[in-house]
DNA sequence: CCCGCGCTGACAGGAGCCTGACAGCACACG
DNA sequence: CGTGTGCTGTCAGGCTCCTGTCAGCGCGGG
């Protein structure tokens, strides 16, 4: 899972990256309005934790614009001064959560967790395919009721599959949101983790569709 | 998908080819703004990269007769002087993207990339013609609620029917978007698929005017 | 009846994908 | 601070299946 965090204060930034990267989520990070927008624009992100208070393109703007341009990834709007019309404005602008400075890590990564989760369309926390379920809670994979041990990588391909399971996936699309485009991968090491994953999962899970991409086949078997 | 890459600077134009084909794109090029225009009128393109400064015709006078013509393929606009004035200009004339030079090429890539989904959005997952549908989402087709398997060339080629469904497609215009001019292929190759792809579908589907080229015939057949 | 366009089966070359091995690296532990 | 363990990207090899080419044939049109 990808997210944009927008925050111009490097030690709250610092803080940011610390909580959700231990939550599983993979984070990028800019500090001003104008690279916000840009990137919201042009990259797709699963959650945008987003500062008001920003240089150069207020952030409230940047919120207007992305939804303006048809961009409907969950955002949750971070504030130092938590009044009753700026939650109103940030509402108005787009925002689907809002948490008031200061507050507590924990919060927040809860909160990120319930927004991505409710963007997938489900309230539940655990995702499943046929005999296949994956706890985001507790990051952990059962197959046919049988606990699967995953590393961090091959858990988060696992989850954009699920997220996107009556689809099949393209491999340059699995690489933008397993790695930061600034480290780029080869598509091999995308197959490597596929095959790793395929080992420990058994067949009939992840689906290759020759000359286009992955997708998750676990849909319709029996527990 | 293609896309046209109009920059008059080799050593741009190769970083171009370069990074845009490594996105997963098919790259075609010129270097001026003459042919510019005349490819973008007679050739359909996915996205036009164009640089504003050109020999012999000015890039905003090209993507003006473009627009005044009805070509409606998204354009991503670089420029070297990358002024306020010049950018409105530039969406004024009808581009749907601004990029000022210098760049990174991430950047670009990340912004053609945005510019095809966003085109993309427009239109359903599903095609169908008669009891021939076609699932863009999953990449299957299906013949009177049966399954069929195909390639990936076979499918681009159906889709291309059906996207052209009450009109007889010449075999050059479907050489030209099944493979890239680069590439050339002879009219037989295209035989061969066309063939392939009938024995799978079966009767009734894809049909031959002789001398002028091949058509969807499943426009009205029951299920 | 003849010409030529389009169809088709066979086949070889190659692209796409998988897999096992290996090395670099981070991290935890002593 | 050294060591070990597990994760992960890279590489090379191999396999499957796709796909362009070729040659021969059918068939429609003149």
């Amino acid at each position: 899972m990808r997210v944009l965090a927008v925050e111009d204060d490097p030690r709250i930034a610092a803080d940011l990256g610390a909580a959700l990267g231990a939550a599983g989520l993979r984070v990028e990070f800019c500090t001003d309005g104008d690279t916000a927008w840009f990137l919201g624009d042009t990259e797709d992100y699963d959650l945008v934790v987003l500062d008001l208070g920003l240089p150069r393109l207020d952030g409230l703007t940047v919120l207007k614009r992305w939804r303006a341009n048809g961009r409907e990834m969950p955002v949750l709007v971070l504030t130092a001064r938590g009044t009753w019309t700026e939650r109103v404005e940030g509402i108005d602008a787009g925002a689907d959560d809002y948490l008031p400075k200061p507050f507590r890590m924990e919060e927040l990564v809860a909160r990120a967790r319930a927004l991505i989760r409710r963007s997938a369309g489900r309230g539940s926390a655990v995702l499943r395919a046929g005999s296949l379920a994956l706890d985001t809670n507790q990051m952990s994979v059962m197959r046919q009721n049988r606990p699967v041990q995953t590393t961090a990588l091959e858990y988060r391909l696992l989850v954009y599959l699920l997220l996107n399971r009556d689809r099949v996936v393209p491999p340059t699309e699995l690489l933008d949101h397993l790695y930061g485009d600034n480290e780029l991968r080869e598509v091999n090491a995308l197959e490597a983790v596929v095959a790793r994953l395929r080992r420990k999962l058994g067949p009939g899970v992840i689906g290759t569709r020759r000359g286009f991409g992955y997708f998750l086949e676990a849909a319709g078997d029996a527990l």
